[in-house]
DNA sequence: AATGTAGGCCAACGCCTGTTGACAGTCCAG
DNA sequence: CTGGACTGTCAACAGGCGTTGGCCTACATT
């Protein structure tokens, strides 16, 4: 132990250092993905050795899998009034992208890391299905309805955050709640068409 | 030259080869993407030599471009009757996209590397642009409403093809086209919400 | 003040990558 | 039948990668 005498949680003369660490590598892996993002990079970027990155995150996938740890927070989104819950989640999604660099990092590498790719599956599974169930009409198509909405919100993530088409990022936030809302409203509560 | 003394498209001994080393780069870059499909791994399953690789296509960039030269073909698409552009667009997309594995490789390397999303995102200029402009309510509008559904069917493709989310792959054709084509339908010809 | 320990740097390892050039067999035109 | 172009193989290169272990430094405790 180190510093105070308290148990709990320890305060590290190396926090800076895991910070500066974890920060260099959610950019450079939001930038080029996880083969292109080099641990000799991010090292560098974070101004220490290559080595210090294997001492506080093991190897590369460990780093990665602390750098994307990150929670949608989808069962805390006030539900009612059920009419408005496709604005609410766009907006909601809206929001956490654009605080949240890595997200980006995370949808980079999934597109070719079949691990990531479960990482983002785990938030459908376990909160944009039980949230589909639990407005829609027929649980049973609750599956189908949630990935009809991971579709939408994720397919604007791609052209916006990801490829960057400038047709894409010219939308303003409100263009977008507006246009994506109703889709996913209706994904969600209407009737199968 | 060789075979005939025709001009034109002189037949080369060497054609078997070079298909087998393009559907083999497909393959792998569909599967793995561009950093980890390796001029090896490609080599090896089109049976010849790495070296050949460079002979016919000069480098891998190369090779990847010579892989993933497709054209989507919008222009083609009968625009009548208006009110049903939306399915029609879809079902074009859907039907694309499972005849040519291509699609998926560019989506997997677009995710990383700029030329790639670059050539997406010519797609986007060229032809749903246009498209969006020809049946759209308002020409200045029709980028917007054009990277709405960019968005819409390569969010499909990314939860379906790239990250294989099992609700999405568990989706038929007819039930993925109904529930877009309104979709698509409102972003190209809806009034402004 | 002495001492153990955590933080940090350095040099090196083995591996895999894209790419190259020299060499051998095969086919066809003259 | 002979020359030259084409197809293909082999071995090697230079460089970058993740990862490792040894070493010095500076701090916190005793």
């Amino acid at each position: 132990m180190t510093g105070t005498t308290e148990n709990q949680q320890a305060v590290r003369r190396s926090d800076a250092t895991r910070a500066a660490i974890l920060t260099a590598a959610r950019e450079r892996f939001a930038a080029d993905g996880y083969e292109k993002a080099t641990i000799r990079a991010i090292a560098r970027d974070a101004k220490i050795d290559p080595s210090m990155v294997m001492r506080y995150y093991d190897s590369k996938a460990g780093l990665f899998a602390a750098a994307v740890a990150i929670d949608p927070g989808l069962p805390d989104l006030p539900v009612e009034p059920r009419e408005a819950i496709g604005r609410t989640l766009v907006s909601h999604f809206l929001t956490l992208w654009e605080e949240n660099g890595e997200l980006t990092a995370l949808m980079r590498v999934g597109a070719t890391d079949p691990a990531a790719a479960d990482r983002m599956q785990s938030v459908l599974r376990e909160q944009l299905i039980p949230l589909a169930r639990q407005v829609g009409p027929d649980p049973e198509q609750a599956p189908a309805r949630a990935a009809l909405c991971a579709s939408t919100v994720l397919g604007l993530a791609l052209t916006r955050y990801v490829l960057r088409f400038p047709a894409s990022v010219a939308l303003d936030r409100d263009e977008i709640v507006d246009w994506l809302g109703p889709t996913v409203q209706r994904y969600l509560t209407a009737p199968t068409p």
